[in-house]
DNA sequence: TTATTTTGCGTTAGCGATAACAGTAGCTCA
DNA sequence: TGAGCTACTGTTATCGCTAACGCAAAATAA
């Protein structure tokens, strides 16, 4: 392993001050071709790696920009990165991607890792911080972006969707489809805000039109097709009229599916299913399952517009909320 | 907002010294219980984040590990992450992870970044790299531990399974079981090395069997049980005696056990199938198809663990590769 | 009591890069 | 010919924090 190389070891070996390495090696202007193609062919000679954290201390800047959310098994959050990723790519940032678990405290621990890395903007799954994480977030000197949701206080710029509303009308849809005896099944709701709030906005809109929730049933630790499964079969066990199952997430209603498929249930005949965020498992299944776009890509890119917008202006950004509208497929479930 | 808190705030507002304050605030020894009382009682007050670029720079470390693969949304990575995270929670080291895309390229420009933050670790996917990357790789001043793959030549610790093995066990077992007209569906291999050794490992045990791969099929962009559906669907109808097919992931697998459902045909009494990897997906499906674990979750617990271990002695580690036995279970679709 | 350690805190000197300012040539132009 | 430019390159001073060492007071030992 050759010696750890420093800038002033390539500015030595080209002959030049450290300064005009560092411009040559950034693309500075100021620099002559010549010396800059010097530089840059004994930099990469020796493999040499800039400190950036030298570098960011230096520039008190730092091009990355932090991205917490609740995990990444759940199917949903990949795609809402890979819309951030994309805007960003358009510019000299990279996402930094922080899990928090689902729990307020690791989320707080989460973010402020992030924030002790001074980056250049973050962005936070959700409305619902505790105390120390708000203050943090008020107080961050980069412009925060809370996504995914927007039935709330933001702290600042928001871009998300309705889940109440979310809730609200795949409720109306499935009542107006003329189903009465209608289930729910979800996560636990301490750990998933979003998800409780479709829980409310649908059994609200059934309560309001004189339809009570049959059933409901609620799980802790990630959605899976197995869980889906599982609590499907109980619930028609104990509720064999069921006409609807409402699922708080996608995962979760094709494990129903896999429920009928192996109890000989036709769907919708005998139960219609439906659940929420047009996950990209639901493509290629035989039956086309009832669900809710979340628009996950274009929250990510719109969050990374706000980022890259705040970052141009010198002043501080007003406050954007922004509510993206989530379609509802029926499909052939409903 | 308040004004920027710096150290030296903190400290003037507790009446100790800059380093005193930094002790304080890092657990660090020789502090007295009441004065480290004292300034935490203050940083927390007013919300101080500690600016780790500076604290880095100056102390010569960095609580980070960089972990590098080629996607998120294969379903198949955040597996192996999560066995990292789980491993490094035990220390105050914290996983960062970049996307690499399957492009050479872009993992060079994704480790180049990870390396210029000089982490404590680094943990890359696969053992095919460029020039450039290897060469950063080796003269890297941390421990780096290729993941995923033995199949090849690790640049010094190495974690993961043998593709080419998987294949040929793969091809054993469908021999074993009697089936002589078989199918292969799999990404297009430039991409994805480890699928193209298992192809490899694959058709060389058939062949030397006597036995010719009878069809294949290479499809770009990620896996999808849509386009799993959608290939089976083609190659079936070229193809119609063919008795099995084996897919390079269980995403895929799981489309080609939705074009039976969807068209009437029997697994495995029309066509056997069998995928790779043992994804979440698999559990809760009517048939529990065959597949081969790929030790996912294992392989980042262990790569973590060599991470950890080469921070904690003094001296660079010997070369460690670690070769997992991945068990294929044959399900009820072989 | 004096010698010796321990405890708690401060002073000084960087960490490796970059911003800001300051030249120094070589040219242009009147 | 000399003022005024342009085009490069260098010097100096941080950036915010921590390592290393130093030093006094308190605790312990002899």
């Amino acid at each position: 392993m050759t010696k750890k190389m420093l800038l002033k070891d390539i500015a030595r070996l080209a002959g030049v001050s450290e300064i005009t390495a560092s411009r040559a090696l950034r693309g500075a202007p100021d620099v002559s071709k010549s010396t800059r193609a010097k530089v840059e062919e004994i930099a990469r000679a020796h493999g040499y790696v800039p400190n950036r954290i030298a570098g960011s201390l230096s520039s008190q800047s730092v091009n990355l920009v932090g991205v917490v959310v609740p995990s990444l098994n759940s199917f949903v959050f990949p795609e809402v990165l890979s819309g951030i990723s994309a805007v960003l790519k358009q510019s000299p940032l990279k996402p930094v991607v922080g899990i928090s678990g689902y729990e307020m405290d690791e989320e707080e621990d989460v973010i402020r890792e992030m924030l002790s890395w001074r980056p250049s903007g973050l962005i936070v799954a959700g409305l619902e911080h505790n105390e120390a994480t708000q203050r943090m977030l008020t107080q961050a000197d980069c412009p925060v972006v809370e996504v995914m949701d927007v039935d709330g206080t933001p702290l600042r710029h928001c871009v998300g969707i309705s889940h109440l509303q979310a809730g609200r009308d795949m409720a109306a849809q499935i009542l107006t489809q003329g189903y009465r005896r209608i289930g729910f099944i979800g996560t636990k709701m301490p750990q998933d805000f979003r998800a409780r709030k479709r829980f409310d906005g649908f059994s609200a809109a059934l309560a309001a039109q004189g339809v009570a929730l049959a059933d409901s049933l609620h799980y802790a630790g990630d959605s899976s097709i197995a869980t889906g499964r599982q609590l499907t079969a109980e619930m028609l066990e104990r509720h064999p009229d069921l006409d609807c199952i409402y699922y708080s997430s996608d995962v979760m209603s094709v494990g129903g599916y896999m429920h009928c498929l192996a109890a000989g249930l036709s769907v919708p005949q005998d139960v219609a299913l439906a659940g929420f965020n047009n996950l990209q498992i639901l493509a290629g299944l035989p039956l086309q399952l009832a669900t809710t776009d979340a628009c996950r890509r274009q929250i990510g890119e719109r969050a990374a517009e706000i980022v890259l917008k705040a970052r141009e202006s010198s002043d501080e950004l007003p406050p954007i909320c922004e509510t993206l509208s989530p379609r509802i497929s029926l499909g052939e479930s409903l």
